[in-house]
DNA sequence: TTGAAAGCGCTAACAA
DNA sequence: TTGTTAGCGCTTTCAA
């Protein structure tokens, strides 16, 4: 790299202090206009850049949002973090944000990433997803008094501004759907309990059996880790049971497609054979035509992006918990019970 | 947020200076045992914890780097970068390193970007993704001597370290294949041509349609946007035509899959009336049986990590120019001709 | 073993 | 209109 032109280099060059060189490359109008026009151009002429780091640590911000992601695999990509990080991304950056991306496995690792963001004030507020019941990350952050906003909400009674989807209701109608198409043995592919939406979708599907009347069959919920492999790995313990269900719903997308894979693998048709329905509606849903719950991830994150950039602004929140209702969207997965 | 607590904060509660205190929290060996332990200790006491910024504006490095990407749209969210992201995320913060992304359209705006990045000293290294044949982003950082990787190559003769996959070859291949099949009739959804990967694709098409004897027919080349309502435009243009081709190969999978959605709506059966292909391998491609040309894009994430970090480093790369072979992958989606 | 002083590059209060 | 001084929080000579 070429040698770094500073303010000082400007100030050298055009013999002016410091000061007034950044007070005329910021625009004051207390400088008169012809020095305003040397410095300037001399600012061009020698390709004169802030120094972004000094800056921050004057003015004590970083432009910067935190966005802590799980560690992903080789063949993993779940469609939903990366509509949640195109939403974020762009609204953050129609607004001057950059977006910091940390990945970390859940665990106390994970936790000190935070730690280390707040503390270390390495960004100015930071987006919380996934959220879970008791959710540490969360208690830190509300106990620091740090900036944040949370896609999901969480069972310990704290309050925080959020948005999250109605799981519960929405399932519940789909499951309903199912029964109004005739199917009695509906099983369920449950999301990991610690994650609040899990238990929500989860209830939707319980509330709903039992509403109906159905028989709470217990082996006809099966708890997989949101992955395709994990839905698979469900599915063919739901289709393996003496009497396996004739509709599968599942707490996500991905695992439904998991589900979709395995009964093709055994030559069921989907929609005749087996309905198979899931939830977010990410793009390879409508690809495949599978039934879901939609919920507008990418503008969930645009509009999570306009609260935090409210909070750090220190503005009020108009309305600080949204919960939205998903959207039951009815593709060729499902079908009356063979 | 609570007041901060500084360097200065522990100096005060101990007694110490700031110099000692910093010296004896960074493990320095001059500082007495006791010393250290006070200090360690009163730190932890009050929940010290370095300012990033200070010690970025000192050490001249910040363990950033930087990562462009396109802005998206609400439905668009290619796995290609999801993946890509991943790999980069993981290993860099492998090697403590996070991952600023800054979202911008291509165009004036995103070269901008770079240079705010750069000149800033906002980030470390960077990566460019999808490298176009005259690339003003490699031609700047180059003349910058900013360290960077590329995935892609360029065709203006700059040296630069890159992983590059082979994509002439790999198509060649994969028509070849579809010829052995039996197909005569074979079309080409190509990449938008600024793109290097989608003129050495398109020129795999051309020479094997080429060499093997088959009339190269103009009308069977469409170019669309990598997305999968690019592809399905260009698949409709192409099956629209009087003498419809038999099979369908598409710059990516994204196109690939627009292809068989529109194949589908007509009701033609994939695999039989019309085969389809792709570039990429993303995990839709699986679930789908599309058969496509495999790029490892998580593992390359990560290769692309590590010899961004050497070049950080200041180490000598042991090959810094890296050609890797596409694998081809034939799922149902390919058949005999009709 | 410890501390004073300087400096990373910038902004801002205050003087002149 | 311009410059001096101070300071953001940290690290690093250099001297004691």
């Amino acid at each position: 790299m070429s040698p770094r032109v500073t303010l000082k280099t400007i100030a050298s060059a055009t013999g002016y202090s410091i000061t007034t060189v950044s007070r005329a490359l910021a625009g004051y109008q207390d400088v008169s206009p012809s020095t305003r026009q040397l410095i300037g151009d001399t600012a061009v002429k020698l390709g004169y850049f802030p120094n972004a780091t000094a800056r921050q640590l004057q003015k004590q911000r970083t432009d910067l949002i935190g966005l802590i992601l799980p560690s992903f695999g080789p063949r993993f990509a779940d469609p939903y973090f990366s509509l949640m990080l195109a939403g974020i991304g762009d609204e953050m950056a129609a607004h001057g944000y950059d977006v910091l991306i940390s990945s970390h496995s859940p665990g106390p690792d994970e936790l000190a990433a935070y730690r280390a963001l707040v503390e270390g004030r390495r960004v100015d507020g930071t987006v919380v997803i996934r959220t879970r019941l008791r959710d540490e990350r969360i208690a830190y952050l509300v106990e620091r008094g740090f900036p944040f906003v949370a896609f999901g909400r969480t069972d310990d009674g704290l309050a925080f501004p959020y948005i999250d989807e109605d799981g519960e209701s929405g399932t519940f109608q789909l499951v309903n759907h199912l029964a109004q198409l005739g199917h009695e043995r509906i099983a369920y592919i449950a999301a990991p309990q610690e994650l609040t939406f899990g238990v929500n979708r989860l209830r939707g599907y319980q509330r709903a059996m039992h509403e109906i009347g159905l028989s709470p069959n217990g082996d006809y919920v099966a708890v997989a880790d949101l992955t395709r492999t994990g839905g698979m790995a469900a599915a063919t313990r739901l289709l393996d049971l003496k009497v396996p269900p004739t509709a599968i719903v599942a707490a996500n997308d991905l695992m439904a497609l998991g589900a979709v894979t395995l009964a093709k693998d055994r030559k069921m048709v989907i929609g005749r054979d087996l309905s198979v329905a899931g939830f977010d509606d990410i793009p390879t849903a409508e690809a495949l035509g599978l039934t879901t719950l939609s919920q507008p991830i990418y503008s969930i994150g645009r509009k999570l992006s306009r609260m935090l950039i409210a909070l750090i602004r220190g503005e009020p929140l108009d309305e600080p918990k949204v919960l939205l209702q998903p959207r039951l969207v009815s593709r060729p997965s499902i079908g009356p019970p063979a």
